[in-house]
DNA sequence: TATTGTTATACTCTATAACTATA
DNA sequence: TATAGTTATAGAGTATAACAATA
């Protein structure tokens, strides 16, 4: 008559990820800190009704004007056809346009208005603010060492 | 006559992303680098037809035999409501199973099977094979160093 | 024939409200 | 009435195939 299983006292588990394997994998780590920095984002931009992606492809064009939507795409790590929903939203705020591009008439040049920019400018500050709140935990060397390390991973 | 907007050349956005401050952000960063360890993983698990959520939950079933699904809930960080497939998954499986709690019947406990016992010890390796991987650019040191400060973020 | 952008679609993930059965 | 688990549902995010216009 082996006993089957017993309940454990639920009070004896606060936060039950405990330590283990997950704990030692930087996968986990990443993703822990990840959605963290994510959700902080997240509440900051959602008065102004966008999300982190539509942020992010403000900031790309900035850099790249009148770069296709393909390269969009490719630079948000995302399917072209994400891309367009996304492109709708900012040309129905009049914060970015689509431009027919003369050379070849099936594609886009993509390109920020002047009130784009002036979000965008903005939107900078309110992203770095809620990067460095979210790193409260680290000063500025660790939070240098951080970034370095990380894009060390991600740029191949 | 202002010049409208010219398409750019192609060419010359290799990757687009380029530098700005989206380079700058940790929260960036975190993403690109979350994002490719992530998919590395799955496609690791694949095989073994298996998320990397529920190889999480194998890990801390685990770590605390007979917690609760509340418990599983907040220790991966969603919602109960999405411990249910996932856990109907893994008894089907046989990797796992509900214990119903004597005290408390409207409450289960959650175990690992031996054959789920098994197949946790050989993702774990798996795991930690991906995770070394996908971190090839670093070494050693630097790898406990990230590990170190991403578990200073995460950890409040 | 190939390519750009688009539509349609589907599958996953995530979140919330409401239900059941116990307490 | 409160709680554990569940159901139903809806919204994002993500991925693929197929189509129109253009090359």
């Amino acid at each position: 008559m082996a006993k089957p299983a017993q309940t454990v006292d639920a009070t004896s588990i606060p936060i039950p990820a405990g330590e283990g394997v997950l704990e030692d994998l930087i996968g986990y780590a990443l993703r822990r800190a990840q959605l963290k920095l994510f959700q902080n984002l997240i509440a900051r931009l959602s008065s102004y009704d966008l999300r982190p992606a539509q942020f992010s492809a403000l900031a790309i064009i900035d850099q790249n004007p009148g770069l296709m939507q393909a390269d969009l795409a490719r630079a948000l790590a995302i399917e072209p056809p994400q891309v367009v929903p996304l492109l709708n939203k900012l040309e129905e705020r009049t914060l970015a346009v689509r431009v027919r591009s003369k050379p070849d008439k099936r594609s886009y040049g993509i390109y920020l208005s002047k009130p784009g920019e002036a979000l965008l400018k903005e939107l900078k500050k309110i992203a770095c603010e809620s990067d460095r709140e979210a790193t409260a935990q680290l000063n500025e060397e660790e939070r240098e060492l951080l970034l370095k390390l990380l894009t060390k991973i991600y740029k191949e």
